[in-house]
DNA sequence: CGACGAGATGTAAACGATTACATTTTCTAT
DNA sequence: ATAGAAAATGTAATCGTTTACATCTCGTCG
């Protein structure tokens, strides 16, 4: 494998001038930068980054950290990311904990290490405690799904709200009787029950039957279940992720239940399943490209300028009415 | 940030000794690790892993290409590569080229950078020519999704029998008008073509409607529209990927079919998707964990002994029979 | 008691680039 | 022709590790 020396030696200069026409740095007549590129022809060469990377103290690398890349949600805000990134000339790449805090550390260890240079977390799965140490020393951002309590920049929606236009869409069909998949311990599953709960109560509704799932189909189809059994008078389901509502459509369906006629359902997210399942999905859709795009640009500042003010941005959500929720007979 | 001058001066030794530690090698007395241990702590010091690889000439970080998170296919054969490539301490990243050449070349620079140990392709975009320059160098495998032509190591499975025994499927229920929606310039696509066209010959079948997508939703959809209104008498549709083939059912429907009554439907991959549509879609299953997993340790071999002769693994198959399809009326 | 070997530690040379500073060459203006 | 500026190139230090080799310190054994 080809060294700078050897390209020296064969084009008959020093390393720093080959080094210059590698950046393309000003100053070299174009007889020497065409010796050195022939010479870099002729042996092959590649720069190696690890010498490169050593001596500016750099990589030009980013993790994106994630449970896992089968939630198709996540695709898009990825993308954002990547694209943004790219028009910095930081490479993006994808790191999965499958929620498995020693993972999610390894990752955070590369940053650490200086194997990368800064790092966006999306549904992070450490305490807010050892985040906070991390990121105190690291650039780190959060997307999406985060840690509350934790001093990074935060790019999201309004979670609280989005479940409160949630229920409000429900009740302003006339639905009383309304409940409600959750998912534990995830920071905006939590804040958009609150934003429901709200909402029922501006209607003067205490009761919000609530079941729990884990994002997967099958918790939520056992969720729905556990719901429309215990609450026979339930004729509507909010679901925070489309996987779980187009489970719990399919729970009331086998539960004799017709969708929308005598169970409503609506979900969060947006991803393609929503559109694809009959009848087709009323949904929350998050604006997911321009959460990625903004993650990384708050990265990219943190990382060429240092730690920012603890920046919250926080995007707009839409409603997507579909074919699942209708008026009450 | 400290360094590793800085640890050695605190504990009042060498380098070579916190090396030592560092990297748990005999012959250092507890009491000097212990003083070392004590200065790390203090200095809240952390290996910087660009001059440690520098020096390594290796970086234990290992590249999945592949187009696109979005296809949910995707998820467990990376589940399968990352858990293989952390049981020999390797770190797996995932990094995606959305069909763009561009940024696949740049990926693989990583690897030529040495910034990466080497690579798994899913669904290349480059020429064969290309990619055959790239794999004389350094270490590669090709999994799933593959360029033909390529001394590359090579999991996948028997995409011509795969596509034969879907067709098999439908002949033996008795369908003798069979439609294909394929992908373009796809090889796994091309082969599973192939296949079915086999097993229609076999029964003496010379028309096989044929209509192209790219694996989309909506081109799925117009596929199939296409297939039905060209050709009314078809009563089953064999696409080579799910999504697709539950955009056919959809189309179908749409176009007063019923789902299996005068229209079966097969997919291919068995993602998600396939068991959530109504009615659940009969589809192909590849072992999508072991595929990661055998590709991966592929690529060790390659990365720890050197250039192997071309390893072909050829994985099973099953058909998976659900509600989409049905014995002709 | 002295030699020897094992164990513990240190010295210094890599690894492959970048870059501040020094030097040489070339050009311009007088 | 020559000073001086500008352009081109070279020298060598540096980034932070690892590791071959050298050295030192003991305890053991004849």
């Amino acid at each position: 494998m080809a060294t700078i020396v050897d390209v020296a030696k064969r084009a008959g200069v020093s390393t720093a001038t080959v080094s210059r026409v590698l950046n393309g740095s000003a100053n070299v007549s174009d007889k020497t930068k065409e010796r050195i590129m022939a010479a870099i022809e002729e042996l092959n060469y590649n720069p190696n980054a690890l010498g490169r990377n050593l001596r500016r103290m750099r990589t030009g690398l980013v993790l994106v950290i994630l449970p896992s890349i089968s939630n198709s949600f996540f695709s898009q805000v990825v993308k954002g990311m990547e694209q943004t990134g790219a028009a910095q000339s930081y490479t993006t790449m994808i790191c999965t904990t499958r929620s498995n805090p020693d993972r999610e550390r390894m990752f955070l260890n590369l940053v650490r290490n200086r194997q990368a240079d800064g790092v966006i977390l999306i549904s992070s799965c450490l305490s807010a405690e050892e985040l906070q140490s991390f990121c105190l020393q690291y650039p780190v951002v959060q997307c999406s799904e985060f840690i509350p309590g934790v001093d990074t920049p935060l790019v999201s929606i309004d979670n609280e709200h989005a479940g409160y236009d949630a229920a409000q869409h429900l009740l302003k069909l006339g639905h009383r009787h309304i409940g409600v998949i959750a998912a534990r311990g995830t920071h905006s599953s939590d804040l958009r029950l609150t934003g429901c709960r709200r909402a029922l109560a501006e209607y003067g509704i205490a009761d919000c039957p609530t079941a729990y799932g884990n994002f997967t189909y099958q918790s939520g189809y056992g969720a729905a279940q556990q719901l429309l059994q215990e609450h026979p008078q339930l004729t509507a389901i909010f679901a925070v992720s489309d996987v779980m509502a187009c489970a719990a459509m399919r729970a009331g369906q086998d539960l004799e239940h017709r969708v929308p006629e005598t169970l409503s359902v609506i979900g969060f997210d947006n991803i393609t399943m929503s559109y694809v399942v009959r009848p087709s999905l009323t949904t929350i859709a998050q604006p997911r490209y321009e959460l990625g795009s903004a993650a990384m640009q708050q990265l990219i500042v943190q990382i060429e300028n240092g730690k920012q003010s603890h920046n919250c941005i926080c995007m707009e959500h839409t409603i997507i009415k579909r074919e699942s929720t209708a008026a009450i007979l």
